[in-house]
RNA sequence: CGGGAUGUAGUAUACCGGUAGUACGUCUGUUUUGGGAACAGAUAGACUGGGUUCGAUUCCCAGCAUCCCGACCA
């Protein structure tokens, strides 16, 4: 993408209503657009990123099993009262509205009503399960406070995953599988290293449950890790209790802050019960399907590798998720540099190297070095008077101070 | 939801009960071009509604919006 043809621009300023970094990245290299408190626009470097993000997520869901589907935002309120769940005390972020005949509806928050009622159509039998079943969508919940930018706001991207089993030792081999599966994706967005699967409340539905918390001073949860083990436990079900079953000693545990980035849940039937989404097993009786959820906030994991990858220059996009892999700067105007830096770029996009390439004119280079470091892709490569000396192109990772100068053979070898 | 704060050009800010200033941006022109260039000119602003006052962007009240701390986070 030729970057002066890009409608959105660079902010040198601070936007003053944003705090976290993660917004103030964001809106200064142009990625998203606050529409009002908690509610942000995808512009379209932005929108690469959770595409990219989302894209991992749904490579890492198929390969266990999970079948994608899409379903709505506007809930009716009859299914909801089934599991009492529609009541504000109950539930208190549902966004409300109703039909022109005043009947009730609810923006989503979270799908397993209508996903266990969509279910009921088409599991009859014990050969039908189990069966995993997710979605990309827009969630919204009425939070009384919205903040951290696209940490938490009042809508946003989710992938919630649900697994539908016979019984729950089907549900606990899936359960795991999940583990890893998300491991993989933390790992694929650059936060492996510092995520980890921590044992928490259920909510109000289980006693317990597993989060993936990204350990960052800016996070809301605290968590206790034991280093040697890797275990660690939410401060909300520290117990000696829990401790216990988990092995692991008081002790040994260190505090941390840290981000919420993904948590499962297992429903058990909670849900299929009160929906009746039932099953004949071999013998011919009727039982409840056990069910479980598995969450990931896309836009949420967005903001956190902001929030942890990224200096005083600007972000620093791991190359799975950069909204392109190479930033190629054309530096100087002459003819040369222009029609050289021209066919860097179609060679770099002939071998589908995924490029931003700043041909914008009339600006300086450190303009131009700035907007490379705010923007963050993990490549960037220089074509100027200078490489053209040295009859290369200067390269440089972003999270390394020196480049070098290498001929566009050996660029290409790079990626 | 409890507490606190703030609303001034596109952005960031200043001053003021009496003609609203600066920087960045944007536009025009000239010169520049390896770390956010220089000069000249231009562009554009007081959240909304009420009140006090000869006069309100400034003071008061209400609404709306935004942020922060706490609570909440199924």
């Amino acid at each position: 993408m030729r970057q002066s043809k890009l409608f959105t621009k660079t902010r040198k300023e601070v936007p003053a209503d944003e705090v976290s970094k993660n917004a103030e990245l964001l809106t200064r290299g142009g990625f998203i657009h606050k529409e009002m408190a908690g509610v942000y626009s995808f512009l379209p470097l932005g929108l690469r990123v959770l595409k990219k993000i989302e894209n991992i997520v749904r490579e890492e869901m198929n390969a266990i099993g999970g079948q994608e589907i899409s379903m709505t935002a506007l809930q009716d309120s009859e299914l909801w009262k089934k599991t009492d769940r529609w009541s504000d005390e109950k539930v208190d972020v549902w966004f409300k509205t109703k039909l022109k005949n005043d009947t009730e509806l609810g923006l989503g928050c979270t799908h397993e009503e209508p996903v266990t009622n969509i279910m009921k159509n088409f599991i009859n039998s014990y050969r039908d399960l189990p069966s995993y079943i997710y979605q990309f969508q827009t969630k919204f919940r009425n939070e009384l406070r919205a903040k951290a930018g696209i940490l938490r706001g009042r809508e946003f991207l989710m992938k919630d995953m649900y697994s539908f089993c016979k019984d729950e030792i089907e549900h606990n081999e899936f359960y795991e599988k999940s583990k890893v599966a998300y491991m993989n994706v933390y790992k694929r967005v650059g936060l492996g290293h510092i995520t980890y699967v921590v044992f928490a409340s259920g909510g109000m539905f289980s006693k317990y449950s597993h989060e993936f918390q990204t350990i960052t001073s800016v996070g809301e949860d605290l968590i206790y890790l034991d280093e040697n083990t890797g275990i660690a436990v939410n401060k909300e079900v520290l117990n000696d209790e829990v401790l216990a079953s988990l092995g692991i000693k008081r002790e040994n545990l260190v505090e941390h802050k840290a981000i919420e980035v993904g948590n499962i849940f297992t429903y058990g039937k909670r849900y299929s019960e009160p929906l009746n989404l039932n099953f004949n097993n071999e013998k011919g009786e009727t039982l409840p399907v056990f069910m479980g959820a598995y969450g990931i906030g896309i836009s949420r994991l967005m903001g956190t590798i902001v929030e942890v990858l990224s200096d005083d220059k600007g972000i620093i996009w791991p190359e799975e998720v950069a909204p392109f892999k190479v930033h190629l700067l054309m530096l100087g105007e002459d003819e040369e540099v222009k029609k050289r830096a021209d066919e860097v770029y179609e060679i770099l996009q002939k071998n589908k190297v995924e490029v931003l390439f700043d041909d914008r004119t009339g600006m300086s280079a450190g303009e131009k070095f700035a907007d490379a470091d705010l923007l963050g892709m993990p490549y960037r490569v220089v074509v100027s008077g200078r490489s053209m000396k040295e009859n290369g192109v200067e390269v440089k990772k972003r999270n390394e101070e020196k480049g070098q100068v290498v001929s566009v053979d050996e660029l290409l070898k790079l990626f």
